[in-house]
DNA sequence: ATCCACCCTGTGATTTTATAACATTAGAAG
DNA sequence: CTTCTAATGTTATAAAATCACAGGGTGGAT
């Protein structure tokens, strides 16, 4: 999934469906707070901060202080239902859910719209200097900041 | 620069002196708050957030408000004698500043140590990904997450 | 030398992001 | 049904970052 269009109803229920699959699966509560959570980073298909995601649930007739939203999105980012784009200190839902990656963002820096790059991106962006370093890497970080397909197309601001 | 041990005052002096002569070339005003903070970014050799280093410009007889340790940061990072951790919201001093490049790092999450890789290492980790969704990337960010080397050899926490 | 414009610094106030601590409720297991 | 645990709700607070405005220094133009 990148920039383009896409049916995007389809794509939220089906991600909502697997969710909920891989969690009966993994003996994991889908709680409808966890649930809404991604429904709503899906519906958006951009990166939602903590305090929007917040709002929506207020709306939404559930709790409305920090952790209940904090909570949701650390189950979700946790198994892999959610992302955090640490340069927005924000929350996307994950592209690929299931398949287990180390993913990469692109970001917008005129709308902010965030794509997942499909390709298994780095497998070792760090790796060699890692080694050589010593350095036992658990986890990384990729994330390009840019201008959109769209946006380009756009005069500028 | 890596983990591994440094004569660490002259890494700091060498690397004052770079940064100041880097600015009469540049025009750039090198005043004395920049400098103390990139001093004490340097002499840390590991992530310092803004208000561990507004606490520092206090004991130094700077002001102690937040905006002149952002303002003093945003310098640094700008012109690339310092980057930003966002897995951290943390600085530190640039390894090899001049050499204008797109850094990655190694974080370590017992110690907090961060090294930064000097091999070019991406140029385009995401570059094939980008081209193909029309993506066009200013910059990127990486950062690993894991043990470093001396941590490594400790028992577990 | 004086004036001016601009950049830098200082400060107070506020916004945004995130966590701690504890009470309550709902689900699963026996 | 009881019990244990996990999830939710709420209050309070901490941590990170920005806004807005007032002074001060520096350098350029006249």
């Amino acid at each position: 999934m990148g920039f383009q269009d896409h049916d995007h109803q389809h794509c939220v229920s089906t991600a909502l469906a697997t969710a909920e699959a891989h969690c009966a699966e993994q003996g994991l509560r889908f709680t409808p707070v966890r649930r809404k959570v991604l429904e709503f980073l899906l519906k958006e298909h951009r990166a939602l901060g903590a305090y929007a995601i917040l709002d929506l649930l207020r709306d939404a007739g559930f709790g409305s202080q920090p952790p209940v939203a904090y909570r949701a999105l650390d189950f979700l980012t946790q198994h892999g239902f959610a992302h955090k784009i640490e340069r927005l200190n924000a929350f996307v839902a994950c592209s690929h859910p299931g398949e287990n990656h180390s993913p990469a963002f692109m970001i917008c820096s005129r709308c902010d719209a965030v794509a997942e790059a499909s390709a298994a991106v780095d497998e070792d962006v760090l790796g060699d200097a890692a080694r050589e370093a010593g350095f036992r890497i658990e986890r990384t970080i990729v994330e390009a900041e840019g201008i959109c397909p769209t946006c380009v197309e756009k005069p500028e601001a």
